[in-house]
DNA sequence: TCCTTTTGTGCAATCGTTTGTTCACGCACT
DNA sequence: AGTGCGTGAACAAACGATTGCACAAAAGGA
């Protein structure tokens, strides 16, 4: 009764796990040796073509799948990709994960996906864990609260390559792939005064990042160059949220001589505005423009479609992993860090298109 | 000269690659052996506290940081879980990730995301390139194109935990998290129903996904269920892109007498309506009403804001990731497979509300 | 026939950790 | 003094694959 009882353990416990075959499982099936399956699956010369084919034939029957583990420790190298993302749930950020995707996963890398929130602790946890995982290179974005980057330097000292894409700090000496900001607010706002609107209110964001302070830069620029007059009191800095955007706009309108455009930083807050124009009964274009910024998906369906600024998200992905892997290639020789700098794409939409 | 340049190279490359440090390190400074270091940093009861100090200052002077890939390896255990998902660029499955990464990381897991596009062939990849990976556990959402699963059989023989959420298959005895659709679906077209609408339509999806068909069950039930007559021609089947919405709008204009209101089973389809009845000048919801499915984040910001079923996908993502968990640690013992249900929530928008 | 290549494999070390076992030491107890 | 035991640390074998080197057999050349 025993003896049964052990027996059907044993034969669930083979039945259920069937370990995993390694090399040396098919090198006993055939009499070679574990390094001749190596050489044999790696279509080594030296290895004849019949055992080469022993070697594959065997492999299939047995459904052996190399462990990728021991082959990272073996070469120091993980074919894991990390990328860190403020936060993966909103469209510009999964487009791009989509981007370095496409290409690292040509190349044979993993990517694995680490969340910020925008919290600084967080950026620095996901940094260690990565480093821990040995991944072959990160691509980050910065997230909002980060003022110190020391854990980005030493991702730089353990030689593994870094690259920062849309949100990047310039003090530190790692590739970046940013898109021109300040061309992309700049030309939202020229079309606006093409448009005949005169009066443009600006949603800004917080000024220590870099991206709000290149739009709000461009937006300067676009009033000079036309000879438009800079009202500071048409720009509001805020989050650019959702809540942001309805409060900044209802200050708007309590102006005595209230802005006939809105061009908000962030599509989100632009959204805002919209929601409390028409409340107001405020007609977009007619009345008051409105513009966004990001290409969010949801701007071309609401109503009216939002004006906005594509930022070619998915290229941008792709750039980050295509300069990864250039660096990694380079490696042994001093390889340059370059920063790329995407044009940015006008994208108008009835929010902005007086008819004429 | 020759020596001086030697030494220049030399000095470089320790200056730039900075060896990653290792316990063996560590315990060459202190003169001792690694066994004694890893025993030190994981507080092993039989490792003096005099050492213990003295193995976590080192550790810290020289900046180590254990290499995990070795630790997988010796201990048959990748820490990684992967996640395959449809697309990621959906908010639906964005938000499921988000779940998943916030249990998954609590519990010290990396977590990678593969992306099937819902190919069955990418499908396959994903898996194999997981398995490769050594990952602990697999979670997934079956591609639209998967009709044959032996690539999941595969999952399971290997011992690998496997996990379905949203999209599964009965036919593979795995753990399951799923939505009710079936009542998402009722309480929908009871909702429109007690609004007064009588030719309630519905946008089906490809009826050999298990949750389009638990909707339109969930559609048919209600009407029976309040009496009110099916009409087969109220009822489209498409893919719910938004464009398949607009077409299928178009076709229930052209009856002899169209619907009162749309149910569809996403919302991006009943986004196409409604951009459709607005062209027509077909008010909502007092002519026609409109609802979706999914809670999609832009529902909330169109005109009108449209009625939808919240699928509490945070919850869901976590919920997985917990049966996951759960699985990993009964491991030895036999698991039971659970399947969970989540109910949905109606979530009531002005696209389907009368005003009385 | 003898020597040199070429060809096909085996041997063994290695990547960085973990962990079962062994071993030396010191202390207490009889 | 001899025995026994608890402590603290070293030894060595894994985990699965790769790879420089060694080495035998076959092939080719003189």
């Amino acid at each position: 009764m025993i003896v049964l009882f052990l027996f059907v353990q044993i034969g669930m416990k083979i039945f259920m796990k069937n370990k995993k075959t390694t090399i040396h499982d098919i090198a006993d099936e055939l009499g070679v040796t574990a390094s001749t399956v190596s050489r044999a699956l790696q279509d080594h010369p030296r290895i004849s073509d019949s055992t080469k084919e022993a070697v594959i034939e065997t492999a299939e029957k047995l459904n052996y799948q190399p462990n990728n583990i021991a082959v990272a420790l073996r070469k120091g190298k993980s074919n894991i990709l990390g990328v860190i993302v403020p936060t993966a749930d909103r469209n510009f950020f999964a487009s791009i994960i989509r981007g370095i995707e496409e290409v690292a996963n040509d190349a044979g890398y993993n990517v694995i996906i680490c969340q910020s929130y925008d919290s600084f602790e967080k950026e620095k946890n996901n940094i260690k864990a990565l480093l821990e995982a040995q991944v072959d290179g990160i691509l980050a974005s910065i997230a909002m609260e980060t003022v110190e980057h020391s854990h980005y330097e030493k991702v730089l000292k353990k030689g593994v390559p870094l690259i920062f894409y849309d949100r990047v700090n310039e003090s530190i000496n790692a590739s970046t792939v940013v898109i021109d900001d300040f061309l992309g607010a700049y030309r939202v706002v020229e079309h606006l005064i093409e448009q005949g609107y005169r009066r443009i209110a600006h949603f800004a964001g917080q000024q220590h990042i870099n991206i709000y302070k290149e739009r709000l830069r461009g937006y300067r620029q676009a009033l000079r160059d036309h000879d438009l007059p800079i009202d500071e009191n048409l720009i509001i800095e805020s989050k650019l949220k959702i809540e942001s955007g309805k409060n900044s706009t209802q200050k708007m309108l309590s102006l005595s001589t209230p802005p006939d455009a809105i061009f908000s930083a962030s599509d989100y807050a632009a959204m805002g505005a919209i929601q409390v124009l028409k409340e107001r009964g405020v007609s977009i274009p007619d009345d008051t423009a409105v513009a966004g910024f990001s290409n969010e998906s949801f701007t071309s369906l609401v109503d009216p479609p939002l004006t906005t600024v594509d930022q070619h998200t998915n290229r941008m992905g792709k750039f980050a992993a295509e300069l990864f892997l250039e660096q990694v290639k380079a490696e042994e020789g001093n390889f340059i860090t370059r920063k790329t700098v995407l044009k940015p794409e006008l994208i108008v939409r009835p929010s902005s298109l007086k008819e004429k």
